[in-house]
DNA sequence: GTATTCTAAATTGTATACAATTCTGTATGC
DNA sequence: GCATACAGAATTGTATACAATTTAGAATAC
């Protein structure tokens, strides 16, 4: 009847935001005494935490030196992108052969729904959390837990990133995000006819394209991170 | 110029070997203060190997209850194979693209120095290693790290499994596994001939064939687990 | 016999202490 | 100036102690 989250589960919740969003910055060292004041919890708790976050690659760690931030190159976003085509790509080719109807249905409901949201000029973020979700939801309808597991832990990597294109895009394209909209629905169109073949091929060109601006996204991320914003 | 490796990195690595070998029986509670006798180390760093653990899906993790072995059921095998598809074809399709002509020589080269060992009735353990090896290595052509971090740990998942569908495999035909080595002709073939479609059809097959034996492997797993053996 | 309550034992959760190691800055030699 | 050596400070590694919680079993009621 009580708190059913540890304070591990608390503390693992803190930090993998926190290596989400980079507030460590790329390579850098953690210190657990700091950090664990920071966090209200011991270094205990802490570090078991900070091993969960190693396994699921947002940190490195290195003997007797402690724990550090991932670091942050366009190699390894790119590597990020890449598994995401692997990953959403058989994800879709499954889902249309097992969603079942009104999975499919209620998931254009959805997309209908976040439409006018997603069209108006509305905050980035929420943008890029209705734009994950949409994703998500596509990856479950094919009932692989594990391809669904591994979308989520990507995401959580890649999105710094992301936000930084989506942010670019709008400035370039003057509030309006252009062809993102239709392509999931082109997307979402060839799942609803469960044609496999076309529902991948609008998958991997709508992850690829943005995969193509990642590297100028990685550079002003560096920009961001380390230069003082306003 | 002493130990490289940390007390935590030997625990984890002991605990690692022990959940693919299904040493917890599914779905067992794992009692840390036995344990951690049993490994010589304290629960401190046991611990931290085994949220490390939990984050790679070995175990889970119950709030003041510990740790458990995961489950065992054909839908988590099921989804694994589907999981090692997705990776497998994506980074194939990309070996087509990026791996240089050397590498690719040398990888035939390793076929056929372990086709002997490989036709031979050797120790299906050590074949199904052979295996892992020639696919990993293909994995590794595509330049992408995230997909062979990724097939790593399906494969130390699955693994289980995969030795008693093999060892099953070899009884059915009388020491020969017939069709599996030239399954990853056929694939280096494709490769060899920069021919992703062809590649990943090959692939793709070569996985699904054993996907299809999984449920019944998942059987005899537990008849295994939970019955004394000789 | 079954269900319920209570108590003691077992187990997990976490803070802390201290050992082992690395880091930092200063002094020394060349 | 530059490299090296060294000492002290800082940091990580891990055992241990004890609190919090769950579990197991006995006693009781129906």
């Amino acid at each position: 009847m009580s708190k059913q989250l540890s304070n591990v589960d608390r503390v693992y919740e803190a930090l993998r935001q926190m290596a989400a969003d980079f507030a460590f910055k790329p390579d850098q060292r953690i210190n657990e005494s700091e950090l664990s004041k920071l966090l209200g919890a011991s270094r205990t708790p802490l570090r078991e935490a900070l091993n969960r976050l190693v396994a699921e690659g947002f940190l490195t760690f290195q003997n007797n030196r402690g724990f550090f931030c991932r670091s942050l190159t366009p190699k390894y976003i790119l590597d990020l992108y890449e598994a995401r085509v692997a990953i959403e790509c058989e994800a879709l080719r499954l889902a249309c052969r097992r969603a079942k109807d009104h999975e499919i249905t209620a998931l254009g409901d959805y997309l209908e729904q976040i439409e006018p949201d997603y069209e108006s000029g509305s905050d980035p973020a929420e943008q890029l959390a209705m734009d994950e979700a949409f994703h998500l939801r596509l990856a479950q309808l094919s009932g692989n837990d594990e391809l669904g597991r591994m979308l989520r832990n990507l995401n959580d990597r890649i999105r710094y990133i992301r936000l930084i294109d989506l942010k670019r895009l709008r400035d370039k394209t003057g509030k309006r995000v252009p062809g993102e909209l239709s392509a999931h629905s082109r997307i979402f169109l060839a799942l609803s006819g469960r044609d496999p073949a076309a529902a991948e091929a609008a998958m991997r060109g709508h992850i690829e394209k943005r995969r193509e601006a990642a590297t100028e996204a990685v550079q002003i991320a560096f920009s961001q991170l380390y230069v003082p914003q306003d």
